[in-house]
DNA sequence: GTGAAAGCGCTAACAT
DNA sequence: ATGTTAGCGCTTTCAC
């Protein structure tokens, strides 16, 4: 940025002082229409734009909104992301972008350099290793508001968006049940994460309300919810001496792994066994069959939490007391070919 | 951010003044020990962090680099965006994301926003709907280092990062004339963008070499690069007189609608005509059958790209007068079922 | 109507 | 070994 014009530079130009440029620009009602109209040409002439800086200094604002997630490459929290940068272009701020990779100690770090008086505000997805909250505190204390979705967590003053993962797995369960299936397995993922649970809850409640109780043989715990772990899992389900007639993962990614064991061991989805994933990744649809899933609102995730993160902002730039708000965004249960008997 | 501890506060209570406690801090050597300690100490006890602000306005830096792509919302975007932040991370630098959707206005209203003293450099992939790079060459004039990686054009003095689509489809081309394949299709990108023409000329480069021609029967050309252009392509390919025995989408996700298309109409892959995509998305593997597609590194990409503005920022900082590189990475054909018949 | 002065927080040059 | 001055670019008093 060498040779940026200033506005000294067009107050030296017409001979008039700083503040004159300044208060021309910003339409000050008692500056002459005559100074008005030199500065506005000549800073339409040199093209003079503000220096960020400067005005950050001044406001100690940055205009700019930061947001943390364990992986961006991950269909879901890129389509949150996608969501979150809509808001805040609408709203004339930018968004810096950090991920954690599941580190709670790269969490801390990127969270410090975003309070470092860089950030407006800030969005986050917690790490799977996140137990503690004390750096998001700091926040608080510093007046910057935070906004938590997807993997959150309750003790702090923060609104939070999340998805209805009870609901959703219940409406799957029940699907499946529908459907006519005597043994559903289920693949859920670490007993951690908080939607990881309500999933799981959401399942059990829904074989309990159809009068029928956990298998304890066909429950999965995944560590790492990868595909491998779904091949491995549905290869023992598919050993067992009563097999499961249906399988609900709790990842599409993990559901995927079980489409391929439940192929190589030569059996047809869904007429030997049905299948249903969650968070309709696009692959859910490509894949053969379409898998049936639970369609997780990421763009509208997004859109939400960063309109609570511009209403908190705004709230303490006016000073008014700060409420926060949970917000619960609707699944979707998508049915497809993997679990449809006719 | 109120209440934030300054080096006036920490000047104040030691009785000192303000650069003492600076120099102090950045331990120059003719500061007392004595000093240094007690600074040190009251640094420690206050949690004293220097304002962003105040060092991006004297230093006119701000430590952040703009990425501005098409979509982020796209497996291979989203991976080379993690490359770039991986990079930014070990230079103790934070990454803003911006996202065109495509629309060459909106990069040239991000582009403002982000030369107005906002980044020390940009990493950009090029809208579709780019022609022209003027608002490009505000940033060469500014000194603000420029990137482009993926979707290039020429006519900038900056460096480029790209994929060899046409060694890609090359070799993809060959190994589908290799498995014994005698009209095979090609499923085209729009004429357009460079690495769309780049593939298609390394597709009709390898039948050239194999002693074939272009049959135009077997060429068709999408629009917007979407499954259900696959599949509509597909559909016709299939109704032709004498139908392909191999089709090369341009797209993973091209080739995914194809897959359909196929399966629909009765035939299996690969006994009946072979599939082959590009890109290699997850979803390539977790298809059935598992898909044939050119892998290009997308991490490597964004890291590469990321390097390169991290070196024009290193040299612009310290005058040296500026090279542009172009690197091209290597893709790598995946070889899956989808093409081979033994 | 406009200018002069002060300050946001920090650092570099110039004093002692 | 430390303090004083000045300045990054802008805006907000206050003064005339």
């Amino acid at each position: 940025m060498k040779g940026q014009v200033t506005l000294k530079d067009i107050a030296k130009m017409l001979k008039i002082s700083v503040p004159t440029v300044s208060r021309a620009l910003k339409n000050y009602p008692d500056i002459s229409r005559e100074t008005k109209r030199k500065v506005l040409q000549l800073v339409e002439e040199l093209n003079y734009r503000p220096n960020q800086f400067a005005l950050n200094l001044r406001k100690n604002k940055s205009n700019t909104i930061g947001v943390l997630i364990p992986e961006i490459v991950h269909h879901f929290f890129s389509t949150v992301i996608s969501g979150i940068i809509e808001v805040a272009d609408e709203q004339g701020y930018s968004v810096m972008l950090f991920q954690t990779n599941e580190s709670f100690e790269r969490e801390v770090r990127e969270t410090r350099v975003m309070l470092n008086g860089r950030v407006d505000g800030l969005l986050i997805s917690l790490s799977n290793e996140t137990k503690n909250l004390d750096h998001l505190r700091e926040f608080e204390r510093h007046n910057v508001p935070v906004v938590l979705f997807d993997k959150v967590m309750d003790g702090l003053q923060a609104s939070q968006v999340v998805v209805d993962d009870f609901e959703g797995a219940y409406s799957a369960t029940q699907h499946l049940i529908d459907q006519g299936n005597e043994r559903i397995a289920y693949i859920r993922g670490p007993l951690e994460p908080r939607n990881s649970v309500r999933r799981y809850n959401g399942f059990v409640k829904a074989l309990e309300d159809a009068g029928r109780r956990l298998d304890e043989r066909y429950l999965k715990t995944c560590h790492r919810v990868s595909k491998e772990e779904g091949y491995e899992f549905t290869q023992e389900l598919l050993n067992l001496t009563e097999p499961p007639d249906a399988i609900f993962a709790a990842t599409d990614l993990v559901a995927i792994g079980s489409m391929q064991a439940i192929h190589d061991k030569g059996l047809e989805i869904p007429k030997d066994i049905s299948l249903c994933g969650f968070s309709d990744w696009m692959m859910a649809s490509a894949v053969n069959p379409p898998l049936t899933s639970v369609r997780q609102p990421g763009f509208e995730m997004g859109r939400q939490a960063a309109e609570l993160l511009f209403s908190d902002i705004k709230n303490i730039d006016e000073g008014v007391l700060k409420e926060t708000k949970t917000v619960e965004l609707k699944t979707e249960l998508i049915q497809r070919a993997s679990t449809t008997r006719i």
